[in-house]
Formats: C-alpha cells, structure tokens, sequence
RNA sequence: GGAGAGGUGGCAGAGCGGUCGAAUGCACCGGUCUUGAAAACCGGAGCUCCGUUUACCGGAGCCGUGGGUUCGAAUCCUACCCUCUCCGCCA
C-alpha cells in the first residue's frame, strides 16, 4: 500500500509503473473514491458534532423536550445513512488501494516477463560431464532417496518422499543454513503456517496471488444462525508470519534493524502453474524454507544496502555448497506489485540445461508496513513506517535437484557436499545401497 | 468436547447509561528542593482520521472486534475473536 497522498502526486510514475509491472489500477476511480470518502467523513463528524451537542443539551433535565429528542433521532438517522455510505466507499477505495504497486528503483530493467531479466552476476563453473548424467528423478530412484511414485500415491500428484541420505540432506541444508544466519546475528523462528488472511495481506501475496495460497474452513456461526467460516490459510513462506510477527506495532529506532530468519514448511498450491515443471522436485506442494526477513529504518539508501546484504548471505550459501549460480535483476514485468527492487538467484540444474531460481532477494520500501501497521519512532518522537526486506536462504527440496545433478560420478553415486557431511555422519558419497 | 470467569491507557487497576479520553498507583517527561541523587511537592503527557487561516488550531473517532438498543454507550443487548480456571480427551 501507498499513501493516498504520495499517489495522488505521482499520478504519472505510477502510471507508467503500473503498465511495466503488467497491472491495471484505475486511478480516476481511486481518485473519486477518494473524494468521496473525504467529503464523507466530513459530512459525519459534522453531524456526530451536532448531535453530540444535542445530547448534552438533554442532560439537563429540565432542558429535555420532545423537540430535542426528535432532532436527535432525525440526527441519528442521517449519520446512519451517511455511515452506510460511508462503509460501502471505503470498501471499493480499500480493494483498489491494496493493488496499487510500489514504484521501482532506477536501476530496475523495464521488461515483460523473466525473459527481460538481466545476468548481473555469475559464480563457479558449470561443470562437464564427460558421461552421461541422469536427472535427479533418475538419481533419487537409483539411490534410493527419493521416491516420487508413493508420494503421489499417498499425496497426489507432485507428492513426493524424500528418504534415507535424501531426508538427511535436507535436514542438513536448514540446520546448516540455521546455524549460519544465528551466526550472522539473525534471531531464529519457526514460525506459523497456519495463518490468518491479514498476516497475507499485509505481506502483499493477497490478493495478488490469492489462489497460489491453501485457504483452510474453520467453521463458527453467524448472528443470523449461518455458517460462516473464518479461513485460515497454509503459508507458503515464513515471511508473512515474520513480518506480521510486529503488525500493528509501533517499534523503536533504535531496535531497528531487527533481522529475523524464519524455518518453516511452506504450502503451494501451484493453481496456474499446472502445465509446469510438471515432473520432479522443481514444483512441489510443500517444501521447507530458511527465510530471511529485515525490518529496518525508512531510509531507501540503507535498504538498498541490506538487500545487498541479504544477497551476500544467499551467495555465500551457495557457494558454500559449490554450486554454480547467476544472479539476475528482476524486471518490472516479472518482479510482482510490491517490490522496489528485486534479485533472483539462479542455480545450475544440469538436467534442465538451465539456471534455475533457488533464491529471491527483494526490498519492498514500505508496501508493506503499510498494509501491516508497522511503524517505528524516530528518536525525534517521529512516527514512520518501516521499510521491509526478504530473500530465501535455502528452500529444499528444489535446492536438491543442483545438489544431486551437480555432484554426480560417473559410477552413479553422489559425493556429498563437505559442509554438509558432518550433519551425515560424515559421509562421503552416496552410493546404490547393496 | 463440557462448565465457569474475564478482555479498560506502557503496566496494574477503578468505573457498569450523560459530570469518562476515562479515577488511583507505578512507570515516563518538565519544574521546585538538593553539592548531586533519592524522597517529597507542583505541573505535563496517548493514538488515528478529517479540515483549514498548517497554529501542538478546530472537529470526529478510539475502553478486544463487528452489529444493535438509546436523544446519549467503556457502561445495556448480541455475535465473533482472544485469554484464564476446572473437568474430559490427546502428540
């Protein structure tokens, strides 16, 4: 979310903005919705005045009259009518109002979609292989860590299970991926993924990505003696739990910037996606994610600074476990309504032939706090809204396709990655078991 | 799942139709006193929104949340949310 003001004075940049993230806001109607609220609430607190002074007058005893109290009543009615208005105006204002994006940093490529994306970075080789590799479906099955065909059994379909050195991996990547944000003075959470609708808005995934989300019925009833159900819904991130951790609180300067990383299972549904990446662990329904969230000063030179940091941190994972990766400027077209600025890191999958997206670093000014109420205190006694960051530290099991591919030998095992081994016993290779 | 109690300012805690944005205590800020501090005493202080002559000026709203009753609601009714206690069940 925007200030109304702010969007009133940028009419033109987010104008453009919003035609290179690929959204359709209707600002005339924002505008007038907005005149109306206005205009609304004035009318209603001049008539709450009214009759605020009314009753004040019937007080006194000796001053009450079948005249007053009629005036009173003819107010109550108005102010009623005019707050029903009133409601159905701030309903239509709020639902465009959360759509409206976030403008972009300078340097953020205007494009269309992923293909406009541009390489900033690159790191490590991709290796050669001078036999022929399996994927890590091929691998998983070979090995036996991974066994897809129960897991749709038992799941449906992209269910999966991961099992023997394949469910070890992947508790090693977080507990490895954990220690190492707690070193770096990250407070550590495991966070709720049962959670509420606001904690959702407030991130910016609804209503944009509303559907990508698993809504959960809690049933309960109605005045009226109708069901009613107050959704709950499965995050499919830690970041909305991490940063509604302090909505509507209003925090110290000097607590700022406070750095959190949240372990949680993560929920997609993947409605949309349905024709894609159809086979393996690239697209799955649950997954478990090391998420780093930043909650810091309003001050764009600094959070710029941060995601960068938070860059570095992703990096260094990836480096640490040897594997080949690009970092990408995220386009207007592909980087979602919310962001400022935003990177992804993409990890060589040999059997893809392809970067793919392990991590993604964005900083989203204050679109967020905003949505969550999330302000702080200057040490002048200034109120302002916090500016948000976030990037992934490892999610798994999609980081395992470059770790399993990567590491491949010729006789069909899979060398484990040496920071790694000692959460596996430290051992070395994973080889066909008999 | 059953039974009961309750949600008021940073905290504790009164208020149970108009004199309540809200007593009182603690904490906080300023002052007096003091060499300094403490104590004591005096004074001050919340948030959100709207408007404008942008002035800490005027107005509205805020006592878990929404709806209702009333000329008037922190106070009455109602639904929901949450917390606590006891019983039951349970990883």
């Amino acid at each position: 979310m925007l200030d109304i003001n702010f969007i009133k004075e940028n009419l033109k940049t987010l104008a453009k903005v919003t035609k290179d993230k690929g959204l359709k806001i209707d600002y005339k109607q924002l505008l007038k919705l907005d005149d109306k609220r206005r205009n609304l609430i004035q009318e209603i607190d001049e008539l709450r005045q009214k009759r605020n002074a009314n009753a004040d007058l019937l007080k006194d005893p000796e001053k009450r009259s079948a005249k007053l109290i009629a005036e009173g009543k003819s107010l109550k009615d108005k102010i009623t009518a005019l707050e029903s208005d009133y409601n159905k105006v701030l309903v239509e204002y709020t639902e465009i109002m959360i759509l409206v994006p976030n403008v972009i940093s300078k340097d953020t490529p205007i494009g269309k979609d992923d293909k406009d994306n541009k390489e900033i970075a690159k790191w490590g080789e991709i290796p050669k292989f001078k036999f022929k590799i399996k994927d890590h479906l091929q691998l998983g099955k070979d090995l036996d860590i991974l066994d897809i065909d129960r897991g749709v059994k038992v799941s449906g379909f992209r269910g999966y299970y991961l099992k023997n050195e394949g469910a070890q991996m992947q508790i090693a990547l977080l507990q490895y991926a954990f220690n190492k944000m707690i070193a770096k003075g990250f407070v550590p959470f495991i966070t709720p993924t049962l959670i509420k609708q606001e904690a959702l808005i407030g991130s910016g995934h609804f209503p944009f990505g509303k559907e990508e989300v698993y809504q959960i019925g809690n049933p309960g009833k109605l005045d009226s003696g109708e069901e009613i159900k107050e959704p709950l819904y499965l995050a499919g991130t830690s970041e909305p739990s991490l940063l509604a951790f302090h909505a509507n609180e209003t925090l110290k300067e000097e607590d700022l910037p406070l750095k959190y990383c949240g372990s949680s299972t993560c929920y997609r549904s993947e409605i949309g996606s349905y024709g894609k990446d159809t086979k393996g662990l690239y697209r799955v329904h649950e997954f478990m994610k090391i998420e780093q969230v930043i909650i810091c000063q309003a001050d764009i030179a600094n959070g710029l600074k941060l995601l960068e940091e938070l860059r570095g941190i992703a990096e260094e994972v990836l480096q640490d476990l040897k594997l080949p990766y690009h970092v990408i400027a995220v386009c207007t077209g592909d980087m979602g309504a919310g962001k400022y600025k935003m990177y992804d890191l993409e990890t060589w999958m040999p059997s893809r032939n392809a970067y793919s997206e392990t991590h993604s670093d964005s900083f989203l000014t204050d679109w967020q706090a905003r949505r969550l109420n999330l302000k702080y205190k200057t040490k002048d006694g200034e109120t302002k809204y916090a500016f948000t960051l976030n990037n992934t530290v490892i999610a798994s099991p999609r980081i395992l396709i470059a770790l399993w591919e990567n590491y491949q030998n010729a006789d069909g095992s899979i060398t484990i990655p040496e920071i790694l081994r000692p959460y596996l016993g430290n051992q070395e290779k994973i080889s066909p078991k008999k």
